[in-house]
DNA sequence: ATTGACAAACTACATCTGTAGTACTACAAC
DNA sequence: GTTGTAGTACTACAGATGTAGTTTGTCAAT
């Protein structure tokens, strides 16, 4: 559950977005990126209903769909699907392959040291602090 | 192309991790984790040469398959996906949301600060010394 | 030569996804 | 009250995937 593709994930993109969007709408958004036709967007919209990670309430005739479940857990539940799957769950190997393989800034590598150093500080300094 | 289902990804691990493989064993080897039947399997195989990621030799009368795209490739590819369209192509959010949310050692973290320390040395340093 | 076992080839079918046309419905304008 | 029009509902179909049975071919043993 919650594995989406990637037009899918297009779909909520706009929603998690924007929050609460009507179809006329959230095609509108996604035609920019990639031209369907209007049924087409309704008819995902549907199924991802069907699926439960949407809902939908109505505004005069037409249909206001909203996102039911966060977009922190979808990026869980698939970048915890590709860890496994690809990096025998090894989160520094992912890492690794992130830093080697997809030419960061160097701007982006200090924002992640800071980060590292953060959460570094919060696991092992804090508990011998209190 | 080169973006693999979850079943497809642990036959490619087979084959990625021993090389060469007869069907056989591929399918001795998957079946630990998930039960199939040999000959699906040996259908996936078929497919994923098809799809050009795999190929085979003969050996007697079985198949011998062996990867034809490297593990990195389908990694890339993969991950990049996913921090496309779930990071908005941001990679410090997908290593924040690594760090915050898939429960690190310590010792994992220290790991990665290594690794970005060196790979900051790399880009930053190494060019204002020669 | 016949038979058994094994492996590959072929066939089958259900589900999910991408894609969109057609049918129906209800409100708005005249 | 008839007619546009904007929206939803329904239907359709092709391709990918998961899943596996049935058929066929071939080597080995008897």
């Amino acid at each position: 559950m919650h594995k989406l593709s990637d037009l899918q994930l297009a779909i909520m993109n706009v929603l998690w977005n924007d929050g609460a969007t009507s179809t006329a709408d959230v095609h509108e958004k996604v035609n920019r990126e990639k031209p369907l036709a209007y049924t087409t967007v309704a008819t995902l919209l549907k199924r991802l209903e069907e699926k439960g990670v949407v809902g939908h309430q109505r505004d005069g005739r037409q249909f206001v769909y909203s996102a039911k479940i966060p977009r922190t857990e979808v990026r869980s539940h698939m970048l915890g699907g590709i860890l496994k799957r690809l990096f025998h769950g090894d989160a520094v190997e992912l890492m690794s392959h992130l830093v080697g393989n997809e030419s960061l800034t160097s701007e982006e590598l200090e924002r992640m040291q800071s980060l590292l150093k953060q959460s570094g500080d919060d696991e092992t300094e804090r508990p011998a602090v209190s």
